[in-house]
DNA sequence: AATTACTTACCGAACATTCGGTAAAATTTA
DNA sequence: TAAATTTTACCGAATGTTCGGTAAGTAATT
C-alpha cells in the first residue's frame, strides 16, 4: 500500500495536543511524530521551518478555531446577549475540554517559548479580553465595569484550568465558567 | 585550598530560578548548573538522583518559604485578621516578585512533571486553600462563603500571573492581589 | 603529635541516548 | 514522465547521567 497523505486536520490535531500537553520544549520531533503519523522529515516536508512553524501552526489553528466559534458565537448579534453568552460558554468548555486540556497560551509562555510566540500570545488574549468587554457593553454594564469584567474572565479561565490540573479536578473549571456566567447574568 | 562548600542557600535560589522559568523538561543540567556555579558532576554529588531530586528539593524549599512567611503571616492569632490578611499579601507579592516571577505549581504541572510531582502539587495547592479557608472564618463569613472564596484566591493568583504574563504587564498581578484583599475586607 | 584512614566537595571527561535537522531515495499521484 | 509526498538513513550537537580522580578537611590510631 502506498503511504496516504495525512490531512491537514489530523496533523494540526495531534500537533496541538502534543504542545498543549507538554509546552514547546518539552514536546519533542519523536512526541509529534508519533501524534501525527509522521516521520520527521514527513514533518519537515510540510513545516520546512520545523518545530517553531509547527508552534506558529497550532496557535494560528487554534487561534481560528476560537474566532470561527468562541468569539464568533459571542458576538453574534442575532440572537440576546444573554443567550450568546450561555453558547459561547459552551464552545469554551469545548476548547478545553471541559478542563482536561490546557490553554496554548500557558502552556507556550514558559522561558524558550515565551519569545517566540510573546506577540501571537498578547494578541490572542487582547482578543479575548476585547470579546467579552463587547459582550459586556451589549449587557447593560458600564464600559469601566465591561473592562474590569473581561480581564477578570481571562483570569478565571487561566487560572482554574491551572488549579483544575493541579487538583486533579475538572470540576473547578466547570464551576469557574459557571460563576462567569452568573456574574454577567446577574443571578 | 579544597574547594569551598557553595552554601545550600545558594543552590536552592538557582535551581528555583531555572525551575520557576522554564519548567521540568526545559531546565537543562547546564541551566541549572550555571545558575547555581556547580558543575553538572557536583550537582550530582549533592542530589544523587538526579535532576527530579533537584525538582524536588525546590518545592521543598518554596513550600518551606511559603508556611514560614506567607501562611505563617496570615494565620498569626496575635495580631487582626484584617492586618494578617494585608501583611500575607505582602508576602505573596514577594513570593511572585511582584508578578514577574512564575508559580512553581505551574511550571512544574506539565506533562512529564506533571507525574512526577502530583502530590506535591496538590497538597500545596490545598495548603493555600486551607489557610484562606481559615482566614475567611477569621473576618466572619460562613463556611460555604469561606471554602469559596479560598479557592477563588487560589485562581486568581494563578490566572493573574499567567496573563500577566502573556500580556506583559505586571499591573494585572498587582490589581488581582488589590481585588483579594477588597473581597476580604468588603470595601 | 604524627600517622593513618575516611569523608566531603568538587571537577573533567566520557557514557548512552535523544535532540532537532538534512539528504537522498522510494513511493504515489497526476 | 513530472511533481508531490513519505520514508530510510544519517548527522552533529545537546541531553541527563556516571566514572575516575583530586584536594582538603575530619576522625581514629598510634
Amino acid at each position: 500500500m502506498r503511504p496516504q497523505k495525512v490531512l491537514d486536520e489530523e496533523i494540526l490535531t495531534g500537533l496541538t495536543k502534543v504542545f498543549r500537553a507538554k509546552g514547546y520544549e518539552g514536546a519533542s520531533l519523536k512526541d509529534l511524530s508519533d501524534a501525527t503519523g509522521l516521520k520527521k522529515a514527513s514533518l519537515y516536508h510540510r513545516f520546512p521551518n520545523g518545530k517553531q512553524e509547527m508552534a506558529n501552526a497550532v496557535l494560528s489553528h487554534l487561534d481560528y478555531w476560537v474566532t470561527n466559534n468562541v468569539f464568533k458565537t459571542l458576538l453574534n448579534e442575532e440572537i440576546t446577549p444573554q443567550t450568546r453568552l450561555k453558547k459561547g460558554l459552551a464552545e469554551i468548555k469545548r476548547l478545553y475540554d471541559d478542563g482536561n486540556e490546557t490553554c496554548i497560551f500557558r502552556a507556550l509562555s514558559m522561558q524558550a517559548g515565551v519569545e517566540l510566540f510573546e506577540e501571537q500570545i498578547k494578541n490572542g488574549m487582547q482578543e479575548w479580553i476585547a470579546t467579552f468587554f463587547n459582550l459586556g457593553l451589549a449587557l447593560n454594564f458600564t464600559k469601566q465595569e465591561a473592562e474590569i469584567m473581561a480581564l477578570q474572565v481571562l483570569i478565571e479561565i487561566q487560572g482554574s484550568l491551572i488549579v483544575c490540573k493541579g487538583m486533579g479536578d475538572i470540576k473547578i473549571f466547570e464551576t469557574a465558567v459557571q460563576q462567569i456566567e452568573n456574574k454577567y447574568l446577574n443571578t
